[in-house]
RNA sequence: GGGCGAUUAGCUCAGCUGGAUAGAGCGUUGGUCUCCGGAACCAAAGGCCCCGAGUUCGAAUCUCGGAUCGCCCA
């Protein structure tokens, strides 16, 4: 069976390099062979820069080079023929009967198709979303949700062993601010005249919470000091929004493994403890009453701040600890997704990340731009007003999980994205995600009808691949098997908005095709070669889509 | 004042780590419905890849300047 030929005529090239190293060529190690498909017909199949690579380190002719490879080429049944181009391409022609062949590997995988076995199920943990509850998530958490999850997804596909996280931070003033809000409100909800400072949560959220406290325990609530009382609320209150907020992930087609308190990391005093042993190691000094992480060792354009002067520990000195235990629980990588105004505090993780004796990149950020919401082209104000759509829950009933999903997906993660809800509810060719999806359920309804007139879809085995032979038929095969490069390249880059252009593109041709071609024709064994080949691409269809967590709908 | 990121078609953006004639969607203009799903297809027009220098066989991509915008930090 025919994996991948572009892995075939790799290590046919690197047999042929080993070869030439006997006639004539220097010796030499060659890192990695780098093949492309290529965007001409006239260049081949595929074409290869090694011969012009080397020529610079063997100080050759990149052409003699290309000509000492391909007189030791041996393309077997595979490479019809080879030519050497321009200042030293080597293009590879691919005899046509073989693409069909790649067929196979689709029929037999199936679900399983575009996975692959990169990771050797090392442990990666992805931590995303990590939004305080002191609130209900809004659109832009929407956003990175999708990043953390579709790269999650990703990961798992390539054999990762994935754990997803949420971290709350929830030992800070801003949680204390909560139960204060809430505190408040409740005294206001009995009648008494009191301010409510800025500082505190504007949301209704809040005079919902303190009313449901007052309608289970009325007056009493409030009969006990203010610290206490504020100290209960912020675990109330944290609680309730904590459970909203999975419950919209949950809408969202999004679950965690696991939510890693903030407050696990103080216990017993750790947070503390770690920056002594930091300080033990040199990595912390003291001045003017405040303690400092030495980041500039590892780049930092100047050292952090961990312990205040007032003796309170710093959210940097919390990410320390935090890290450490990830690590401490076996991650070989952690992948943190933030919103990209943190960019700044990627030097000194990084920085904190080598001081715990680990490599730079064991750790890798991934930064998530805002989103401008839109109506019909226009920006909506994103104030926590009540009345505008700013919550991820709004939106979800709004224009669905999948429409948004899907938008969510369709930039570079770093880039701007404006997300108008009237396009993402529109049901037309102005909205990606039905292109996609109609594709999808436009096939299965083929084979629905196909069943009906009596046609069966072949295993691969039972289908003539001559009848595969057209030049769209060509292309299709060729763009999805595509598919597991595709996969392979979005997770080792973690640029999940590969997935989206790949499938866009694919439903192009196959809607193309479509139009072009009928699938079932009066030739019964034609029909069945079409049938089978429509049936492999709703199989790549459906698996992309499932990496995205947007459904595969039989039906629209 | 430092740091980071952006700048590609009228608009919104890709461009797979330096490859051959720079792509897509939307929009515009003009076409395709006796046909398995028209939420579709075909065709055309549209470009100083922000500007300037450098690196080399070769640059939208890498380096250094400059401009404009956005974000972080003091």
């Amino acid at each position: 069976m025919i994996v991948s030929l572009k892995k075939d005529i790799v290590r046919s090239i690197e047999r042929a390099l080993k070869e030439c190293a006997g006639s004539g060529l220097p010796d030499c190690d060659v890192p990695f062979i780098e093949i492309e498909a290529t965007k001409d017909k006239k260049h081949g199949d595929y074409a290869t820069n090694v011969a012009m690579v080397l020529a610079s380190k063997l100080r050759q002719n990149p052409r003699k080079i290309a000509e000492a490879i391909r007189a030791n080429f041996d393309g077997g049944d595979v490479v019809e023929k080879i030519e050497i181009a321009g200042p030293g391409f080597i293009n590879f022609f691919v005899r046509e009967s073989v693409w069909p062949r790649l067929l196979e590997a689709i029929d037999k995988e199936g679900r399983d198709y575009g996975k692959n076995d990169l990771g050797e199920g090392r442990k990666v943990q992805v931590e995303f979303v990590s939004a305080n509850p002191t609130g209900p998530l809004h659109i832009g958490h929407a956003r990175g949700a999708v990043v953390g999850d579709v790269i999650a997804r990703l990961l798992n596909a390539c054999g990762y062993s994935v754990s997803r996280e949420y971290y709350i931070n929830d030992a800070g003033n801003q949680m204390n601010n909560l139960g204060k809000s809430v505190y408040l409100r409740l005294r206001q909800l009995l009648g008494e005249d009191v301010e409510f400072p800025d500082t505190c949560y504007q949301g209704d959220y809040i005079k919902d919470l303190a009313r449901e406290i007052l309608q289970k325990e009325g007056k009493k609530a409030i009969e006990k000091p203010e610290d206490v009382l504020i100290r209960v609320f912020t675990d109330y209150a944290g609680g309730v929004i904590l459970e909203g907020i999975k419950e919209d992930l949950r809408v969202f087609g999004v679950s965690f493994d696991r939510y890693f308190s903030e407050r696990e990391l103080h216990r017993d005093n750790g947070v503390m403890e770690l920056l002594a042993e930091l300080e033990k190691k040199d990595f912390i000094y003291l001045e003017d009453n405040t303690s400092w992480f030495r980041t500039t060792l590892f780049g930092d354009e100047k050292d952090r701040v961990v312990i205040r002067q007032n003796g309170e520990p710093t959210y940097f000195a919390a990410d320390i600890a935090y890290h450490k235990n990830k690590f401490e629980r076996g991650f070989d990588t952690v992948i943190d997704v933030w919103g990209a105004d943190h960019h700044g505090y990627i030097p000194r993780m990084q920085a904190c990340v080598q001081a715990l004796g680990l490599e730079k990149d064991a750790l890798k950020v991934v930064l998530v731009q805002l989103v401008n919401l839109l109506r019909d082209g226009k920006p909506i104000a994103m104030s926590t007003r009540a009345g505008q759509f700013d919550t991820l829950r709004e939106v979800i009933d709004e224009v669905g999980t999948d429409a948004a999903r899907y938008n969510f997906m369709m930039r570079r993660s770093d880039s701007h994205l404006d997300f108008d809800l009237d396009l993402a509810k529109k049901q037309s060719n102005e909205n990606p995600v039905y292109y996609v999806q109609y594709a999808h359920a436009r096939i299965c309804s083929i084979l629905r009808i196909a069943g009906e007139r009596g046609y069966g879809v072949p295993r691969y085995e039972e289908v003539d691949l001559k009848f595969l032979a057209l030049p769209e038929e060509i292309a299709l095969v060729k763009a999805i098997s595509a598919f597991p490069e595709v996969v392979e390249g979005a997770a080792k880059t973690l640029e999940p908005h590969r997935l989206t252009f790949y499938l866009n593109d694919l439903a192009g041709q196959f809607h193309s095709y479509y139009n072009r071609n009928k699938v079932m024709t009066e030739d019964r064994v034609q029909s069945e070669a079409r049938l089978f080949l429509v049936k492999s691409i709703r199989t790549v269809f459906a698996n992309a889509l499932y990496l995205l967590g947007v459904s595969a709908p039989e039906k629209m």
